[in-house]
DNA sequence: GTCTATAAAGCGATAGAC
DNA sequence: GTCTATCGCTTTATAGAC
């Protein structure tokens, strides 16, 4: 009986949480083995491409969901100020409220970025697209519109950052709910 | 004839650039040997303590430039206008207007930060408390200046983030830019 | 103080039995 | 599909000549 793609999925989001816990070169196979209790001829067998498939596709697994939850949500929605509500509440759960960090941003900053480069770029890119439609539709200009959500995700990335670095996951929730008030405040 | 201490600086720096380029993982001995042009016996010559030790070394040093060159001049300044101003300008200076990235974010989002950990708290911390100083100087109440000295931390890291991750270093210039005015903006 | 040689361990990846 | 055994390589670190 073949393997449904629901538990590929399952692995994916346990690798995921390696990935995001000791970084991409952090992560050695001995580690994927012991979090996914498959031994190395398993995880071969699933990913012949080895850990770089692995991260691969759980970028493409992360993208998957953000288009799922944050980005379409945005992009169908009429009303900005819920829009925006969502989003955020979102990305708090998504985060663990700063206690989980993201991997797009660790591998971004890592030493193994090259690979991963144009997924990175994507994942960011479709992110500030579909905020910034959102905002120009409730009224903001095109620039301001593309301005804020730049300032929205870089604000995200940085709260994480922080909230790690200071081991004080609360930074990321004041940075939430200033952002919020920020990303709709009249313009100037 | 012992080394002047002004060249282990000069070593240090190197080894600075090192682990920014590659991360503390990725910057592998055979890259700093090639980088900084000595032998692995010299390295462990003056870093007994191996690639933990040179790293640590690194963020001390780091360290001390800010106390310098951003802490300090926070801390005795009378003008909050100046000297936020002059922050940012040494920030950009820095970061090399977002092209180079910031070794204590790297370390923090890293695999490997527990041994760093202290460090890298100190450094946010002495930050925070030295922007948050001059903030309520200028007479904004300890609260907003706390939050508003956390945003600005945040924002550096994220738009460095956001600049590597999309490959363009002028998301950090506009940041940067955004950062100065909404740091000495009157209080809501 | 710098080098080469090498140790000892860990790495990603593969082979092949079951 | 899953496992064990192992290859070939790279890693950090050490030893010792110069």
């Amino acid at each position: 009986m073949a393997k449904p793609v629901s538990e590929r999925a399952e692995l994916l989001l346990l690798l995921g949480e390696v990935f995001r816990a000791h970084g991409y070169e952090g992560a050695t196979l001995a580690l994927i083995s012991e979090a996914t209790g498959l031994g190395k001829g398993s995880l071969y067998h699933f990913f012949p491409g080895g850990k770089q498939q692995m991260a691969a596709e759980v970028l493409d697994e992360i993208d998957r969901w953000f288009e799922i939850n944050i980005f379409a949500p945005l992009r169908d929605s009429d009303d900005p100020g819920r829009a925006v509500a969502a989003m955020i509440e979102a990305v708090d759960d998504y985060f663990r409220s700063g206690r989980r960090v993201c991997l797009v941003g660790v591998i971004a900053l890592g030493a193994s970025r090259e690979p991963f480069a144009a997924q990175v770029h994507d994942y960011f890119a479709r992110w500030h697209d579909a905020l910034a439609a959102v905002l120009k539709r409730s009224g903001f200009s095109a620039s301001v519109a593309r301005r804020r959500s730049e300032d929205a995700l870089l604000t995200i990335q940085g709260a994480l950052v922080l909230a790690r670095g200071r081991d004080d996951a609360k930074i990321f929730g004041r940075a939430m709910a200033e952002l919020k008030a920020r990303l709709l405040a009249p313009s100037r």
